[in-house]
DNA sequence: TGACAATATGTCATATCTGACATATTTTTA
DNA sequence: TAAAAATATGTCAGATATGACATATTGTCA
């Protein structure tokens, strides 16, 4: 990962101090990351090609329009079991969702 | 799904009351258990594979043997994002995740 | 431009997950 | 076999994620 990309993690509240400290980011750490961003650039590309805006998503997840937002930013304070359940709600398959993890 | 795979749920926990009401489990929710239930295989198959035992992958993890335990039978109190850190902890890339999960 | 729709951000009470512990059960080894 | 090692099960206090709300910001279109 590159210092773009910190950047990008850090103002979307990832707590990372220093280049150092980012550096010293687990595999494990910037995979789980990874993981993340990913599934959630997926929802919301998936959301806005069946032209649903956030509050119509979280009244299917019976969630909040709020949560939503989260969701598709893969902030911290959501967990992958909720963008995966997502997923699952809007139609995903679990091979899909194999794909957009290994894209 | 069939009746073998719900005895099967049912006696690691997955609360489901009658058949008709198992028969009513939604897409979204099976597919979200035969997720975990893939990913927790792996881990147990890695796990044996690395001659781990489970305290000692416990102590990798910094958690306990009975939670490892749970984690590798896709207890219904474990989340995905456990089971996949713990992937992650072992060692496992993100494509082999989507691998396991397109199996 | 201004008004309206959509999305983002911050906070919090409640729900759910977690590690840890005790103990039961199963598997391995001598 | 019997003892030891490994795994499973049940419980719970504390930690983390959640929906909901208020409000801010951004995008869109007349």
């Amino acid at each position: 990962m590159n210092r773009q990309k910190q950047k990008s993690l850090e103002k979307k509240g990832w707590k990372i101090g220093s280049t150092a400290e980012f550096l010293n980011l687990s595999e494990e750490e910037s995979s789980y990351i990874e993981l993340k961003l990913k599934l959630s650039i997926n929802l919301r590309k998936l959301r806005t090609e069946q032209k649903l805006t956030q509050v119509e998503l979280a009244k299917i997840l019976k969630s909040s329009q709020s949560r939503v937002a989260k969701l598709e930013i893969g902030d911290p304070s959501v967990s992958l079991d909720l963008i995966i359940r997502s997923l699952l709600a809007l139609g995903t398959s679990n091979k899909e969702i194999a794909r957009a993890i290994s894209s």
